[in-house]
DNA sequence: CGCCTAGTTGAGGTAAGTCAATTCACGTGG
DNA sequence: CCACGTGAATTGACTTACCTCAACTAGGCG
């Protein structure tokens, strides 16, 4: 059990005991797939689980009222899903599968009687949570104060290093399943737009995304031009020993 | 004690008992006070406090390579600083009080032991912390998908709606210290089309915004033209009896 | 009085959007 | 096996929302 994405990503944060692994484990009992494309929570719903990603990726997003979407962040596995609906008793966005996934169904109870057992599991998790609300906040700052080819080329390092932190990705690239169309409603953009980008990107030799593959070229380039810094996402070795 | 902008805030949530209410007063121990446009926190720094902010105006913000700013979020009285910096133990963002303020500075000791008191403290404390990431989420959807004219209306819709949460403003307008060019590092525009966008909402009799004080002319012919749902930040009523 | 900051307005430029046409890969049914 | 439809990527031509530069006004303060 030591290899599944959230022990990965967790392991990073906390180093975590045989205890705290096998509590873990408790936490993924309840196995359940879904198909690509239909909504596991609808903005507005209320009362619903949270779920651990096991396998696939899906994207939370949240629908204006004159139809367009904004994709507020995409999940990959060992990320949480609608941890904060229920928190908050109420969904303030959806989150749709992009690939058929599989998760694990977390029920509150159990999670804060997981708390209650291995504080540091509950602190590895508050950071967890933390970490993705800086990744919200580096979107907005992407979305807000750079081009679009700074956008995508900043997009595009933060998901390898968050696709690497679980074993998916690393320096020379990664398999990403995603659209044009997806990225484009991530980032704020139009989808042709999103084309044109990416074609110049892949023209200056700092990446190409052709056919669900993404390569980095020339990665300190890349690196570079985004002004990417990933400090906010990877700690670079345990904060709790 | 009961009038604190963070009692206020909180009972929101939840409904507080005398206990809790003198626990919160127990938090608020170490008070300093700071001038306009020093920062408390920088980018990158790392281990210090959190604290409530109980009158004036601040902002948290980050610093792009090229020295492009972006604001991520305004502060008023009641809302906490800093609380993730303290969790990651690095602060990905500075604040800067806009105003003269007064803070009261919370040991994250003093917080644990609030939390081990009365987790109903924790929770409420754990449901703000939830809703300003929904701030910042409706502020990505904000930035992403709304034209500028719309960014702005329902920017000013959501000061509005947080400072009636903490009895600071109501339906008919509030007083706000901001200037334009903070605005528009904080809606990613530039302070000219800010200056031309407040004049266009002026014209069209939905809010003016001139010598520091909004009024809402019309406030449904804004609500409705922003698509302002204050759904996700305030719930009605307690969630928690 | 002159300086500084905040706000205001005009003219012209540009990044990104829209509309539209084409290609390609793929299923699916006749 | 081929005809057809559909979803994704690609490219071109044109439009537009917002930016930049620049000039000017008005209030506050040493």
């Amino acid at each position: 059990m030591k290899n599944t994405p959230l022990v990965r990503k967790l392991g990073t944060f906390v180093a975590l005991s045989d205890v705290e692994l096998s509590v873990i484990e408790t936490l993924h009992k309840r196995r359940r797939t879904f198909v690509a494309g239909r909504d596991l929570v609808h903005q507005g719903q209320s009362d619903q689980a949270a779920y651990i990603l096991a396998s696939g990726w899906a994207c939370s997003y949240k629908i204006l009222p004159d139809g367009e979407r904004q994709i507020i962040d995409f999940q990959i596995p060992g990320d949480f899903l609608g941890l904060r609906s229920v928190l908050l008793h109420m969904s303030d966005h959806s989150i749709e599968p992009i690939t058929d996934i599989e998760v694990s169904e977390v029920m509150v109870g159990d999670l804060l009687d997981a708390f209650g057992k291995t504080p540091r599991l509950a602190m590895a998790v508050l950071w967890a949570a933390s970490r993705d609300e800086a990744m919200v906040v580096e979107h907005l700052v992407d979305i807000g104060r750079r081009t679009a080819i700074e956008r995508m080329a900043h997009f595009l390092l933060e998901l390898g290093s968050r696709l690497a932190l679980v074993g998916m990705g690393n320096k020379s690239g990664y398999q990403c399943p995603l659209t044009q169309y997806l990225m484009a409603d991530a980032l704020g953009l139009s989808a042709v737009h999103v084309n044109r980008v990416l074609r110049q990107l892949r023209e200056e030799g700092m990446v190409s995304f052709r056919d669900g593959l993404v390569v980095f070229e020339n990665y300190n380039k890349l690196v570079d031009f985004a002004g990417f810094d990933e400090a906010y996402l990877d700690h670079g070795g345990p904060l709790l020993a």
